[in-house]
DNA sequence: ATGATAATGAACGCGATGTTCGACATCTTC
DNA sequence: GAAGATGTCGAACATCGCGTTCATTATCAT
């Protein structure tokens, strides 16, 4: 019986949060004050303030959602037949879904702007990766290494994604990162002659 | 004949960046303002913004320092005589580097303040290691995207280490992302049953 | 010595932040 | 449907950091 939020409420933290993605997706988290997003949500100053103790606050919450939406776009995948037993199993689906959400991510990369962003993202990853390496072989390497080795190289390869090739198909730019992830750099330096 | 760098102008300068530098390692870029950094170099306000055009701008201008440490750091290693022709010979000399600074390290990698900083890191690896993968096969996996990905992971030891295990040393730190890096994960998870 | 260049510091305008408060709207509950 | 709680409004305010201006003074190069 928790459901104590009020209607009103409800409505004032849906109009900011979209208003705060919208904007980002315009002119960059930086760029984005205050002053602008209570405009475009149009609500009151001290009402903003009432909810949120700054745009950071209002930024984060909204990782909720995306946290939710990574969990099932991985549930689903994990229902598919194939590769089944396939570590990394949701590297495919995240590539696809980043596809489909291209200007968000855009804004998301744009270094300068969304270090928040990037730590709020990368800590999604890292739960589902985490849960992903669960069975890993403690002894040679930390897990928790692991983990942020194979975060990193997943946001990487998006970043080059966007940036230098976004006309690649997901599957291949995902071929890529299952290559280098799995296999590491040893097979493509050993051409020496 | 250009040195027609007044020394007023070079005091200045050194005790700026000097002065931004300390202020990093105490509280973190972002809380530095430009008042902190003038007050405690003692520089005129408006001879602050004769120089640079913010604390940004004078942040970017420290790295070239970095960037050229980082090179001689380099050539040195590569004089050695062990470990000739193998690849990414930089890795254990950077790792030593960064154990000599953790100070500074330590405040460029919080996350939250230096998004500059962490780019102006990555650009100075970058370039070396391209370098060093100059001699790599381009037909399976992009050039530029095994560069970001060796940097990427660099970085990540470098966080991980400072941040949960600071007791390690350079060596061991070292041999850990060079395992990952150069063989990936593959052999690591292979072991499920 | 002198003309050029740099540094000073106080003052100002600007834009963003976060808080306060009284009036009004909307919900909940009985 | 009346009452009290809760949410919203909006204008006003104090505060902060930024970047600029300018007349004055110090230091440089020659």
């Amino acid at each position: 019986m928790d459901k104590k939020i009020d209607r009103r409420a409800l409505r004032t933290r849906r109009a900011l949060s979209q208003a705060l993605l919208s904007l980002i997706v315009e002119k960059g988290y930086d760029a984005v004050s205050v002053q602008d997003i209570i405009d475009r949500a149009d609500i009151g100053r001290s009402t903003f303030y009432a909810h949120y103790t700054g745009k950071e606050d209002l930024l984060r919450s909204g990782f909720a959602a995306l946290r939710e939406e990574l969990r099932q776009a991985k549930l689903a995948h994990r229902a598919s037949p194939e590769r089944a037993g396939e570590p990394l199993s949701f590297s495919l689906a995240m590539f696809e879904h980043g596809a489909r959400y291209v200007d968000q991510y855009r804004a998301a990369a744009n270094g300068r702007g969304g270090a928040i962003m990037e730590a709020e993202i990368r800590r999604a990853l890292s739960e589902l990766v985490r849960e992903e390496l669960r069975g890993l072989d403690e002894a040679a390497v930390s897990r928790e290494f692991v983990v942020q080795f194979v975060v990193s190289a997943f946001l990487t390869a998006f970043d080059w994604w966007f940036a230098r090739k976004p006309k690649l198909a997901p599957a291949e730019v995902d071929a890529m990162f299952r290559r280098l992830v799995l296999g590491g750099i040893g097979p493509l330096a050993a051409k020496p002659r």
